[in-house]
DNA sequence: AGATTATTTGTAACCGGTTACACTTTCTTT
DNA sequence: AAAGAAAGTGTAACCGGTTACAAATAATCT
């Protein structure tokens, strides 16, 4: 019973301050001319009639409706939790709203996101997931909607990048293993199409391809995921049993792979030395604890939605590209071993 | 450069199909009489002028935005990372859009967040975080607010919940621990104020308070996380050595606690057997594998989605109570000990 | 056949804001 | 003092849909 959506409206706090709409307007936005004490008179009549502007009405007046979307693929991915926690964060401050978003990198969900969020007036999106070609971009941009995109390189789109050093890091991580001793370096590769996976196995590549012993049957797929991991540590330590270092593509395949080592009684770090990216949580609980590649994973969430933000309120103009350093976290899956 | 935001509007399909925007607005929403003929018609002209309805301005008409908002503590909570997936998908599949709020269980951002989300005319919510009370909900009610609860049972406002059993499954939990030969069984408690960590630590009270050797002081709090559960494995070990049995109010904790009896060179399960409660992916992460107590988290998530999409288009009228089964989980962090 | 009911469609008000434009009043400037 | 600029405010159109109401036509009932 009851009234439903009896809300106080601009004309009803006007009548009350004895003024137009429009002045109310312009007290609430603070864009134009507005006497002091007619700005009191208002400000006491939001006050009494405790008046809040519907933002639904304001996005269809102005077309910025204060929400931004986060495309990803997998909020159940622990460093994706730790990117939609750090952008919510941010948004929250600057009082946007965040609509997430889990494509599993397919493609057409993507699209199918990226239509839904047009017709809603979406002021800017996040995109942390696959797939994004110049037509997506071409479109949003006529839509006005500010893109922010993670690790990855659109050619003309003009929109910002974060990314990190993916190359560097990966290097980093097997240098680490070279110089722990390891001589069979292998390494459990995330999805081809993934431009970050590409670049840590061209980190692998670039440190270990001129020395003796490479071999590229030592690269095997592991999906990103745990149970990729698993399958990846089996089939490598099967066909290769003198594997001694293994740098995953991530630490969930590290995880994975952890396990699998574990079932097959292989000891880590004293047989096998082992070592992740990405710097997740989930790292520290294994057992041994995950040498990994971390990334600022926070603050890369943070980053974006600041840089998002900026843009959509039109105090940053030219897009940028953001590169953060990853750091090397030395934990018990690697350790030093006795030259043979 | 170019127009931004021209898109087509429903008076231009109405000028091409040669009709007036109602019946455009008829054909769309199909809950109208609308001639064969006619609406095969508008159906080309909307397909020739690749026309998309504004969500916004309907929102605005209709006061119906289809859009649901979730309030949870933690996203990086792994357990609420997979209720977040459950309902993102279930919503999906219904056209709806979802927002997150995270409220880390602070009353005062869960106030913030049911403020903003009324004036963007948010259909439903569905509330897994902590305090809400009465007012709250009547303010929801009053503006039309479908609301879904899970794992709180408020008196008279007239929402859904979703819950699971427990202290029956506390109890389960216990009763394992009990069967396996365990003599001194602690339990890692969540926070006082959140019910669901009241009935876990009811659900071992029950089982144990009458049998010799009990002790309250078996009882430490670990907050629901990791580092909770460490702190309370440390204190717990330092006052009651003889403990042979633990079981953690959640997976976080036991986790937690796993880590500081290994750091502390207790072996688990030959010296301390320990069962969590959730059944999170983590628990299958750590060494040895955690025995818990599963819920069914993304059925629970499904659930709460489907029920409040159902509330919302008027399909189910009264709210209901749903009692999900947990189960328990037998892994290695249990084992059977030699009577001694 | 006349009355009643079901179909079909259009007109225009409305949702609750923003803002272009016009107009008045109050400085500044020369 | 006259002219131009700045400050202050209101009117009304507009954003892009939904829907109450009216009116016309077709179908069904006595």
């Amino acid at each position: 019973m009851g009234d439903i959506h009896n809300m106080t409206t601009i004309r009803d706090v006007a009548r009350q301050a004895g003024v137009s709409v429009a002045t109310v307007s312009r007290v609430i936005n603070g864009n134009s001319y507005v006497n002091k004490d007619t700005e009191s008179r208002v400000r006491e009549a939001i006050q009494v009639m405790d008046y809040e502007p519907n933002t639904v009405a304001r996005g269809l007046a102005s077309k910025k409706t204060g929400t931004i979307a986060v495309i990803l693929p997998d909020i159940m991915n622990p460093f994706f939790s730790e990117l939609a926690r750090a952008v919510e964060d941010t948004a929250r401050h600057h009082k946007f709203t965040v609509i997430f978003c889990n494509s599993d990198d397919q493609a057409p969900k993507e699209k199918l996101y990226i239509q839904v969020l047009q017709q809603r007036y979406i002021d800017g999106m996040i995109f942390a997931s696959n797939t994004l070609d110049e037509e997506d971009i071409q479109t949003m941009r006529g839509h006005g909607i500010s893109l922010v995109v993670l690790d990855r390189a659109p050619r003309r789109g003009n929109c910002s990048i974060i990314r990190s050093k993916n190359v560097e890091g990966a290097k980093t991580a097997v240098q680490h293993l070279l110089s722990l001793g390891c001589r069979k370096i292998a390494h459990i590769a995330g999805p081809e199409e993934l431009i970050t996976a590409q670049e840590r196995k061209q980190g692998y590549l670039d440190t270990i391809r001129h020395l003796k012993g490479f071999d590229p049957a030592l690269i095997v797929p592991g999906h990103f995921s745990i149970s990729g991991g698993i399958g990846a540590a089996q089939a490598l330590l099967e066909y290769h049993p003198d594997v001694d270092g293994i740098f995953a593509g991530n630490d969930l395949m590290a995880a994975g792979a952890l396990k699998a080592l574990h079932r097959m009684g292989v000891s880590v770090p004293e047989q096998v030395s082992l070592c992740g990216f990405d710097g997740v949580a989930i790292a520290e609980m294994t057992e041994p604890e995950l040498t990994t590649v971390a990334q600022p994973i926070y603050e890369m969430g943070a980053t974006a939605a600041k840089r998002l933000i900026g843009r959509i309120r039109g105090e940053t103009e030219e897009p940028s590209v953001t590169e953060l350093d990853v750091q090397l976290v030395e934990r018990d899956s690697t350790k030093r071993r006795v030259r043979r």
